[in-house]
DNA sequence: ACCCGTAATGATCAAAAGATCAATAAAAAA
DNA sequence: TTTTTTATTGATCTTTTGATCATTACGGGT
C-alpha cells in the first residue's frame, strides 16, 4: 500500500501543525517552464552533510508521523525533495533512519525540572501538578510526538516502550507520594490512594493530545484551563474518595 | 518490512488475548512425518464459501491487529494456514477485506442499551455511569478492537473516525446532561459543566485500556473496581468544581 | 575562471508484495 | 464406484520497495 502522490494525509485528519512541503528548499528563482505536468525539475542543490542530515530527519520525522514506519523511503525522498537514494548515503538503512528518528522524537523531549517542581512542597499539590502538566504538555502535545510515540507504541518497539513507561511511572509515582503526603495525618484514609488513581489524571491529557493528533477531533484548544480543571476535580474526588 | 516467520508478536507486548495459530483449522490425525523441518504439510481441506470467509475474517482480524494493515497478504495466509491465493478468492482484493476487518470489529460492537441505561433517571447517575462504563469496557476492553482502532485511527480511516467520533460523542452529551440535570437547581454553579469534562472520564478508561493493549503495560486488572474508583472521583470532583 | 572533492542523482538489482489463473483434489452427487 | 462440482493451490506476472553504484555537477579553494 503505497502512499499518493497528492493527499498524503488521512483524510479526516486536522492538521495541527502544517509544515510546507520540501521542508527547507527555498529556491527563489525557478520557473523555468510553468510545468505543464507536474514534474519536480528542481536543481540541484548542495548541503552541507550536517544540514542535509538535518533535512533528511526533520522531513522524516513529520513523514513517518503522517504514514507511518512502514512507508517507501521513495515517498519520503520525494516529500523532502532529494533522490531516494540520497537517504541511503546518509542512514546506513531504513530501520537505522527509524531508530534516529524515534531518538529524536522522544530523547530529547524530556524535561529533569519535573521531579523538582512535583516535589517542591512549599508549594501545594494543586498547584505543583497544574505547573507541572502544563509543562509537560507543551512538551509532548505536537502532532508528530503523540503520532510516533502511537506507532512505536504499537510495533512494539521496545526502546520506545521501556522510554516511555519507566520515565512516566515514575513521576507518576512522585506524584501519587506528594498527594499522600500532603493528605497526611488527617481522618483516616477510607482507602488508600492507588497508583492506577493517578493514572487516571494522567490519562485524560494523553488521551486529549490522542483525540487531536490521531483521531483528528476537535478539542478544547485552551490547553491550560483543560489542565487546570482537570487537576482539581481530580484532586478534589480523591479527596472525597481517600476521606472518610 | 516483513514480518518474520516466528516471533511475530512485537517484543515487550504482553498479548491479552493468546490465540493459538493457524485459528480454526483442527486437523486431528496429522503425523505423516514428525516435521524435521517447522514445514507445513497440511492437507488441504475444503470449507463451505462462508466457514472459511469466517476463518479468514477471523485470522485478518487478529493478524493486523498485531501488524497492522501494512503487513503482506502471505504472512497472513500463512497465519491462517491457507495459499496466499485463496484470500482474493473471498476479497476482491487487500483494500476490500480490510474494509470487511474494520466493519467487522466496530459496527458490532455498540449496544444499544447504553443510551438507555445512561437515561434511566430512576437510578442515581454515579450508579447509572458505573453499570454502564462497566459495560462498555466489557465489549471494547480487548486486544483486537483497541489496536484496530488505533491503527485505523493513524491512518485516518474516514469510518472509523466518524462512527467513532459521533457515537461517543452522543453518549458523552447524554452523560453530560444527566449530570447536569442531577446536579440541577443546587447551589449556584459556580462553572457549568463542559464536555470537555466528561472526556476526562472517558479518557481515563480509554487510555486504560491502550495502556493495556498498545503499551503492553501491566494495569490494574479488576476492570470493575477501576471503572467504580474513576466514576467515583470524577463525579465528587466535578461537585467540587461546578458547586459554589 | 578553472579545478577538484564530494554531494547528489539516475539507473539498476533483488527481494517483497499484490494480484491472476490454469491445474488440482476434496467432497458431494450420480 | 464413478462423475461432477468447485474450493484450493502452485506457478507466475507485475508493481513496489529497499539498497547499491557508476556517473554527474555543485560550489569552495586556488
Amino acid at each position: 500500500m503505497s502512499v499518493s502522490k497528492k493527499g498524503r494525509l488521512p483524510s479526516g485528519v486536522i492538521r495541527a501543525e502544517p509544515v510546507d512541503e520540501r521542508a527547507g528548499v527555498v529556491e527563489p528563482g525557478k520557473d523555468k517552464q510553468s510545468s505543464p505536468k507536474k514534474k519536480k525539475v528542481a536543481k540541484r542543490r548542495r548541503l552541507s552533510p550536517s544540514e542535509r542530515e538535518q533535512m533528511i530527519l526533520d522531513g522524516a520525522t513529520r513523514f513517518f508521523a503522517d504514514h507511518g514506519f512502514e512507508s517507501s523511503t521513495r515517498d519520503l525522498a520525494e516529500r523532502i525533495g532529494i533522490s531516494q537514494a540520497l537517504l541511503y548515503r546518509y542512514f546506513k538503512n531504513k530501520k537505522d533512519l527509524v531508530e534516529r528518528v524515534y531518538e529524536r522524537v522522544f530523547l530529547q523531549r524530556w524535561s529533569p525540572e519535573w521531579t523538582k517542581v512535583l516535589s517542591d512542597r512549599s508549594e501545594s499539590v494543586e498547584s505543583r501538578l497544574k505547573v507541572f502538566y502544563r509543562s509537560y504538555l507543551r512538551a509532548i502535545n505536537e502532532y508528530s510526538w503523540v503520532r510516533i510515540a502511537m506507532y512505536s507504541g504499537l510495533a512494539g518497539n521496545d526502546l520506545t516502550m521501556r522510554y516511555l513507561h519507566s520515565h512516566v511511572e515514575g513521576l507518576l509515582e512522585l506524584i501519587l507520594e506528594e498527594i499522600r503526603v500532603e493528605r497526611g495525618g488527617g481522618a483516616g484514609p477510607k482507602e488508600p490512594l492507588k497508583l492506577e488513581q493517578v493514572w487516571m489524571l494522567h490519562s485524560s491529557f494523553i488521551h486529549y493530545i490522542t483525540r487531536k493528533h490521531v483521531y483528528g477531533a476537535p478539542v478544547d484548544e485552551d490547553v491550560d484551563s483543560v489542565v487546570d480543571l482537570n487537576v482539581h476535580v481530580f484532586l478534589y474526588g480523591c479527596l472525597a474518595n481517600t476521606l472518610a
